[in-house]
DNA sequence: GTCTATATTGTGATAGAC
DNA sequence: GTCTATCACAATATAGAC
């Protein structure tokens, strides 16, 4: 059995990414969570400290993708772009969910998002060698994000699968400025 | 002297687009505009119909941009690239507004964007003659929609230049696929 | 057309029992 | 650790004066 605090967190990222921030109220997240909204404000004293608890969950999941994605075989645009299409995994949710919070002004979510991105977008100028081209494949990723964003509200579950001929497009762009 | 309903969907588009959608309320987009609450619904008779007015703008200024990007000289996937970098138009506004609306769950919202999103689409792939092609420089657009949408927030304003080393990176995709 | 109340509801947070 | 009240406050919407 995974922890209270744990399972209510879990659930925080759930409503986030299903109904959206206007929905996540503490009363939601509680009863999603299985417990009381006393119950969850045991845990997490405030709203304020649930979300730094979730900004805290998508910085750790971020930094073990960027390893991933640093030493994957298929090379890192390709990792990107591949794994940019929402499958559901604990990191998109994780980063559906920062999103909307983001949405609301909040500063560590923002931060979060920004230091996640910038990491993503060095992995790939250091592997493609080309500060343009890095530009090019992380705002690919970032569309997907984008679009995701957009679609899995309202109860539309998404996960759409890893595109095979756009993959191709960015394997060519990387492949051409590669000779150049 | 433009109309009190404009004036009060200008501050709406102003609040969700600096403060985000948390902050819009009646009172604080009644007060941007220079009306009381009670003023302010008089003129939309409820935040709904303030929401439904804003979309209803959007989708005109979307067509308008179609249009544009049809007849573009520098052909529609610069154009949509270009355009994409925030700038603080009338359209960008719109889009970054009803994005935040979007969060909410606001099926209207949802149907506007996506409507919007399918017509520039199309336009690329009538333009470029490839499917994945016209999506991979859609999305690169939509990344850097999502990258203002993070930006925007708690009062800074953005207004990204169009940024040449990427245009020409997009200029080379389509070319490139051009010859094959 | 625009304002000032006021009614009503929803939300975050606290207190205290178990 | 978890629950059931309960409080304080903010937000939408209404009513009626001007």
């Amino acid at each position: 059995m995974t922890s209270a605090r744990e399972r209510i967190l879990d659930a925080y990222v759930d409503v986030l990414g299903v109904e959206g921030e206007r929905y996540a109220t503490v009363e939601a997240v509680a009863a999603k969570a299985g417990v009381s909204k006393g119950g969850l404000l045991y845990h997490f004293p405030s709203k304020d400290h649930l979300a730094g608890a979730l900004c805290d969950r998508l910085a750790a999941l971020a930094a073990e993708d960027a390893q991933k994605m640093r030493t994957s075989p298929e090379g890192p645009a390709r990792y990107y772009v591949r794994s940019s299409h929402y499958a559901g995994t604990p990191l998109d949710r994780a980063v559906m969910a920062v999103s909307r919070l983001q949405q609301t002004g909040d500063a560590r979510a923002r931060a979060v998002i920004e230091a996640a991105s910038s990491e993503w977008l060095t992995i790939l100028h250091d592997a493609l060698g080309n500060l343009d081209l890095a530009l090019a494949v992380k705002l690919i990723g970032d569309g997907l994000y984008y679009n995701a964003l957009h679609s899995a509200l309202g109860g539309h579950p998404i996960t759409t699968d890893a595109d095979e001929g756009l993959l191709a497009v960015v394997d060519r762009i990387v492949a051409d400025h590669r000779v150049s």
